[in-house]
DNA sequence: ATCACTACTGCCAGAAACTGGCAGCATGCC
DNA sequence: GGCATGCTGCCAGTTTCTGGCAGTAGTGAT
């Protein structure tokens, strides 16, 4: 196998694990010896892989995605440039700072002549809705649909009666106008979905809800008869 | 030089000649024998470059983005799918299909469990305006963009009187419900902006306009008043 | 047809890089 | 202290890379 290739199966094995890996581990999964290991794990650091060890621990990986070289078109370009913008417009404080990092990780890399064509890319995205703020910070809702915890909310419905409830978030819709969770809700044991600017109370728990967000998306899905968003 | 910096000097460096370069060139520029130039290329092949040979002429890199390995931070690329899905749902077809080509390949370059969780992200868009269908295909827009290229159109105001005019477009804005070229109008000798759902026609000229795209962007923001979008 | 130029491949010996083992030091936990 | 682990320097053996050479083939100009 060659080096290179050996140095993403690194990464790929790390990210198997959660806990940290003693680095003894590492080198009899990738077949290579300690020594080597090493040398390996310095490479990616200096790579930008973000690899923290600790001395009687063993290595994490800080969560990422590792892509290896890649090739894309001018209009594939334009396609990710445009996107980021819009996403870079959206109330989501942390998520529209991740899109413009995004565009700026892939700026940095790229010659001179291709960061300014990135720079001054022409496809240009109309003024977001300033008006539509959101009563809680979307991160939380991200954060517990990644790690598929519930959510204690409090939420104002279409008549103005509020009410507090569990919910177990499995997606985020962004309309032109709003955002959406979509979750199951304990209160009324169906799907349910929540404007985000009619939440008044937004708390994360650590308290695991018990389906996987596949599933439950999956289900979502059958029960709207709606087209799969690909 | 490491032999993967020496790859992407290569790549650089193909980008710099616009025309076709012997390999001869290429291996001096890069301090290489002409032997170990084939070799490179054949692997910058073999990872997805867009590398054409011909005998008697030399090497055209195809137009793209080489990234080099990059690493993303889960937020990172949440924007990034998020975006693309908005950008998929656009009425330019080129472009959507760019955007979802450009999703694919960065999923076929991730390990598997991560390929699913880019596929089963949870960050959905909601459906796009179908009934927003544009007159004209935007990728010629796009395209004499790029090149800085006149275009020729004819088109509805508000009023409902038709006009053919010739353009110098240099940007396109992406609102919710219509796009617009941004563009120096020839007739008016002023900025105007186009509702691509008003173009009864549009045709591509091979007329460059005088004037640099970036140029004409500064002007027209400076007229507007507007803020830059990043 | 001939020539010049180029892409491309196989072969091989020397150069460079990589690798693994060892020894040693530092750090944190029990 | 004892243990597990990260991390570095050194060195010899192995692997890979590299450059030169010879040869084949495609293209365009003359």
């Amino acid at each position: 196998m060659s080096r290179s290739q050996r140095l993403l199966d690194l990464i790929q094995t790390m990210r198997r694990y959660r806990r940290p890996v003693s680095g003894k581990v590492l080198a009899e999964e990738t077949g290579i010896s300690i020594r080597t290991l090493y040398r390996d794990i310095a490479t990616l650091q200096a790579q930008g892989a973000h690899i923290e060890g600790e001395p009687g621990l063993g290595y994490v990986l800080r969560p990422g995605f590792m892509l290896p070289p890649l090739m894309f078109t001018e209009e594939e370009i334009e396609a990710l440039v445009l996107g980021s913008r819009w996403v870079a417009k959206q109330p989501d404080n942390r998520l529209s700072t991740a899109a413009r990092d995004a565009l700026n990780k892939i700026a940095a890399v790229l010659p001179d002549d291709l960061r300014e064509s990135v720079d001054t890319s022409a496809l240009l995205v109309g003024p977001g809705d300033g008006s539509a703020t959101d009563g809680v910070d979307l991160a939380d809702v991200r954060k517990a649909i990644r790690n598929e915890r519930k959510l204690d909310i409090t939420y104002r419905d279409g008549n103005g009666s509020q009410s507090s409830r569990l919910i177990w978030p499995f997606a985020l819709g962004f309309f032109d106008k709003m955002r959406v969770i979509v979750a199951w809700c304990e209160l009324r044991q169906d799907f349910r979905h929540f404007r985000t600017d009619r939440l008044s109370r937004l708390e994360a728990t650590d308290i695991r809800y018990p389906k996987r967000r596949q599933v439950l998306l999956q289900e979502w899905r059958d029960a709207q008869g709606i087209a799969q968003p690909r």
